[in-house]
DNA sequence: GTTTTTACGTCAGTCATGTTGACTTATTTC
DNA sequence: GAAATAAGTCAACATGACTGACGTAAAAAC
């Protein structure tokens, strides 16, 4: 008990201090998915959809066994939501040249219009924080953020290069 | 378009940053989320008992409506889950002392060794990133995680007073 | 050139977690 | 005493995940 030691480094864990990260964590992602989740609700669709919309966006052309590594689910889970959003014309599909075997996905315009309208509660969200905190500040969320996250998608995010100015 | 106006703040918001945003939120909370949802498949339960058996935890005698407010989620959803946790001798509850109406929720031991061992994982995870990360980028993670939530619940959070060291 | 592996799809059944809506009981507040 | 609050309950339903088994086409390995 009074776990007090004051040492040079100021980075010593109190069982506080992970909890309060554990809660930053339940807070933020919860909060960060609400407004999506509330429009989604809407049209008939949910998270799910959201989330192959997002990665389809940021990744036109990938295959279904791309999507599935970055999602981790199963195949018949994404199997039903990818379905559903290729009826609706959210999204198409098209062989893939060099492999014939391969699914390669891609968002209609019309999907890009979705995707577009969910992202942008959430990047309204993530700017207005950004802003709040200051350049150092979401230097050090990204470096937190990689640190939680597994080893193995950590190369998905190149190190930032600064714009040119100061460092 | 080109909205690369350079003030005297390094901090420009570009699309691919708050993209960056977006999937750092992603991947650390699908991977810190996997352990304790491994373990808790195994004794037949979910997240949601976990969300639970946590804020039980860490707020010993909070109401069902406290419950809700930071669960953000339906009675009867809370309802179900309480009720088996409370089945399976994790959790007990007694009538509130000063409005007999409130049931006031605690962990059992059993309720208490269940959520060190689920939590324990999700701890280790943030020490490391913490530990790795540096004093500097914790308080930025912080920072930018509080703007990233609602306001409502920023006071949780009370502003961290340093170990009496440097600042 | 046959065998094996891979990419994708599908059918069927199940479980966990959430929802809405209606209604009840006990207790506190006005 | 009436109204509001805290909690619980029943019923029906949607979503998103799972396991397991099986099928097809194409590529890769032998």
């Amino acid at each position: 008990m009074t776990d007090v030691k004051t040492g040079p480094n100021p980075l010593f864990l109190r069982e506080e201090d992970l909890r309060q990260g554990i809660e930053l964590l339940f807070y933020a992602y919860r909060d960060f998915t609400a407004e999506p989740d509330a429009m989604l609700g809407k049209i008939g669709l949910g998270r799910a959809h959201h989330r192959v919309i997002y990665f389809v966006g940021r990744y036109p052309g990938a295959t279904v066994t791309e999507l599935l590594a970055i999602l981790r689910i199963t195949k018949q889970s994404l199997s039903r939501v990818l379905g559903e959003l290729m009826e609706q014309g959210y999204v198409e599909q098209r062989p893939g040249t060099k492999d014939r075997r391969q699914r390669l996905l891609t968002l209609t315009d019309k999907g890009q219009e979705l995707e577009r309208q969910l992202s942008d509660a959430q990047r309204a969200r993530i700017a207005r924080a950004y802003r709040a905190a200051g350049a150092e500040a979401v230097e050090g969320f990204r470096t937190v953020m990689l640190g939680i996250m597994d080893e193995i998608d950590r190369a998905k995010f190149p190190t930032p290069r600064g714009p040119g100015g100061k460092r």
